[in-house]
RNA sequence: GGGGCUUUAGCCAAGUGGUAAGGCAUGGGACUGCAACUCCCCGAGCACCAGUUCAAAUCUGGUAGGCCCCUCCA
């Protein structure tokens, strides 16, 4: 398996620390609103790698964090407690935000097909983990208490930075607006571990510490709990392209100072799903959702396709329009597969030569786009038959995920619909026009749509 | 100010040195009572300029546009 590394910079071939075996870590959500469609395009991608690595044959194991405290405020940000801002607008508390938000999170999660991680722990449940990390850091003198809160000091690090090419000297803070210098570091991009001083009033979440009252940053949680759950040597770790700095970039600080050895081999980024006035965020533009775009009519798997069809780390223009093309393929490419009649022999030797250059191109760093070139391919070839195509089609689903082999639909009543069919096409032989489209008006009041072929008069149940 | 990505037909998009995949849309055609479905046919020389090379969309340098990061963010 071929994939990028954002460690080198480099399409690398993939080994893991295990043989047969891949630890992967995903970066989870933030539960104090709703995650839009560019979150959503983040989780595809990882879907996507988890399906291809077990496609491969790997055993994947996933951990995703639920981010319910610690990315909220920042250790220099004037912005408001996003949590707090919830709990005044939804007038709840913060668990009960927390829990709302993460339900609707995975509820648009699986209905793009994303298969759920093994491991998915909330940021809530593992302050234990993250005090114990602390602790060890402040032992070892990567860590220091300053102004109340609990700092990593980056200068004792060979290479803070060996995500980014970001040089010290050159860095300018506040560069964002609302950003404030703080005089507690003794580095610039030192960051906090734990804080005990809050500015924001009342904050609701507060835990005991052995530096008193308060809560962890907002990096802990991840190496935390991939420490914690999948152990102290991590073959993947990913997320957006915005998580390099600093966040992913401060979590292999502390894990490696914590752990003393590298931690992980293989860091996988996604960029960004962008809208017409650019980067997708929560608090510009359209909130786009999965839910808002079923309740406009789609299906959630269309906008599944158009991930697909462009390579994750590509930029991808949202627009409605560029949706409509994505449904209107997807549903086009249903129709095909439907159309395939299950008949023959499983053909061998087409199997495995489709199978390898299916392979080829998915394993060649999750090249989705070509990989569903590979599927137009067998459609049109016209050497295959019909039970291997369906057979291969079923196979490729497994990484696609789209549905593409729907159940032959039967409906419970079935008889009936095949009794008014022939009746219809009595009436055509009679052209009787008028009697055979009433019939098939009726049964496409009653969900079921006719499909004249070649070889005679299919029906689909349409809608649930 | 610093770091990085990107630019291929109307649109989405692959391609990483050997002469432009695939899909959608449009148009034409087959099928059909009609419609839908399905099938067939049709399109670009790769932002621009200058190099390297027998050969460049692919490498190098520059110009222009778009985007991201530099402590909210996937």
């Amino acid at each position: 398996m071929k994939l990028y590394n954002t460690l080198t910079k480099k399409i690398e071939n993939f080994i893991p620390n295990e043989e047969g075996k891949v630890k992967m870590y995903t970066c989870g959500p933030t539960v104090y609103h709703y995650a839009h469609i560019g979150n959503m395009r983040n989780y595809i991608g990882h879907d996507i790698l988890e399906r291809t690595l077990e496609y491969l044959g790997y055993d994947v194991t996933r951990a995703m964090n639920i981010t319910d405290v610690g990315h909220l405020t920042s250790d220099s940000d004037s912005g408001e407690d996003k949590m707090e801002v919830a709990k005044k607008r939804e007038n709840k508390t913060a668990m009960e935000i927390a829990k709302f938000y993460t339900e609707a999170f995975f509820k648009d999660f699986q209905s793009l097909n994303c298969k759920m991680p093994d491991i998915i722990s909330p940021a809530t449940e593992n302050i234990d983990m993250y005090i114990k990390m602390i602790e060890r850091l402040l032992e070892k003198d990567y860590a220091y208490i300053s102004g109340g809160n609990i700092y990593f000091d980056i200068s004792k690090l060979d290479d803070y930075y060996v995500l980014t090419n970001h040089q010290e000297d050159k860095m300018v803070v506040g560069v964002r607006e609302g950003v404030e210098v703080d005089d507690s570091k003794r580095n610039q991009s030192d960051f906090v571990l734990w804080f005990t001083t809050s500015k924001f009033e009342n904050h609701e979440l507060l835990w005991d510490s052995p530096w008193g009252k308060g809560y962890p940053g907002w990096h802990i949680e991840c190496s935390g709990i991939s420490i914690k759950y999948l152990g102290d040597h991590l073959d993947i770790h990913g997320g957006g392209v915005d998580n390099i700095f600093p966040h992913h970039t401060n979590e292999i600080a502390q894990s490696e100072a914590y752990l003393g050895h590298k931690w992980c081999n293989y860091w996988f980024h996604n960029e960004h799903l962008l809208d017409e006035s650019g980067k997708m965020s929560k608090s510009n533009g359209e909130f786009l959702t999965v839910t808002l775009l079923k309740e406009k009519g789609y299906d959630p798997l269309s906008f599944r396709f158009m991930c697909l069809n462009s390579h994750y780390r590509k930029q991808l223009v949202f627009s409605y329009s560029a949706l409509n093309q994505a449904e209107s393929t997807y549903k086009k490419l249903l129709n095909r597969i439907e159309a395939i009649e299950d008949i023959g022999e499983l053909d061998e030797g087409e199997f495995s030569s489709y199978n390898e250059d299916f392979i080829d191109n998915i394993r060649n760093d999750l090249n989705t786009a070509n990989a569903l070139s590979v599927l137009y391919e067998l459609l049109k070839d016209d050497q295959v038959n019909g039970h291997t195509k369906l057979e291969l089609i079923k196979k490729f689903d497994k990484v696609f995920a789209l549905n593409l082999i729907r159940e032959k639909s039967v409906a419970s009543n079935d008889e009936e619909i095949r009794s008014l069919i022939e009746k219809r096409d009595e009436a055509k032989k009679n052209k009787d026009f008028e009697l055979a489209d009433s019939i098939r008006n009726e049964l496409k009041i009653r969900g079921i749509e006719l499909i004249d072929t070649r070889e005679g008069t299919k029906y689909k149940i349409i809608g649930e």
